[in-house]
DNA sequence: TATAATATATATTAGAAATACATATTTTAA
DNA sequence: TTAAAATATGTATTTCTAATATATATTATA
């Protein structure tokens, strides 16, 4: 049980650029700054500005911009918009499911509760609590 | 954010096999039931038996028996024990950590808190609760 | 002693996440 | 107007790990 680096990556990016001064960087700032690749932090990126989380800003002087404001930003939304599967075992999806014994087993709506948990949990947070302290983040 | 397959199917055989009379079956009748491989099913099972939930008996006319009561066995220690990696992000392991702002990040204390009551959630349940009609299970 | 079961180690396969590469597009500033 | 600097996008490759397969060993009983 783990959350991918995709979803991790994409809450450190928007860490970043909203503890920066204007809530802006460029891409290649927040990949060296993490020394992570930046291609798939593109992809990453893209991701969180079709989410409309981010803004960007195409050609020179461009870069990256929060587009909401980060006590807003609930860390359980985020969370399950950003994560490729929240299925947490076969049979959440009903359409690939294969288990013989769906019918009488309870298992899965324990599981969706437990989920439900997490979820509110984290929604307990914003992105502005993440960061402590702005200028340690860049220490 | 899924949990294994191998976790899915360490669940599923503790289920099986406490339906059954006697609390005992054999793997291969498991795997059957399921339509999975009954060599993975066997690595899901001696861990199980590791870690004390099954009593296996070799030799003809032996098979896997439930050596506990199904009504103590909670869900999330289940599943703590079974999962390979509950390490949510990158940063939850010091030793491979690689993150540069872990020092002012709040996310990891956030996230801690969120999976333990996923997993306190998951323990007000036992896996007596999960099969709520035996006859079902095999229908 | 043959058979039916689990135990164990190793190898292979499959799938998905992560990364790399190449190219297109957009915008600004010189 | 053109070069440079940024994001956008599609495809290919790599890497990792879960899942599965194979082979053999061990054990116990009929």
């Amino acid at each position: 049980m783990q959350l991918t680096r995709f979803t991790d990556y994409g809450l450190r990016t928007l860490m970043y650029v909203g503890a920066r001064a204007e809530n802006s960087a460029s891409v290649k700032e927040v990949a060296d700054h993490y020394g992570i690749s930046r291609n798939h932090l593109v992809k990453v990126v893209h991701r969180l500005s079709q989410l409309g989380y981010i803004e960007t800003t195409k050609g020179k002087g461009g870069g990256i911009k929060i587009a909401k404001d980060a006590t807003k930003l609930r860390l359980g939304d985020l969370i399950k918009q950003l994560e490729p599967n929240m299925n947490m075992v076969e049979c959440f999806d009903t359409k690939t499911n294969t288990c013989r014994i769906t019918g009488s087993c309870q298992l899965k709506h324990y599981l969706f509760e437990a989920t439900q948990n997490f979820i509110n949990t984290m929604n307990k947070y914003t992105l502005a609590d993440t960061v402590q302290n702005k200028e340690l983040l860049f220490a």
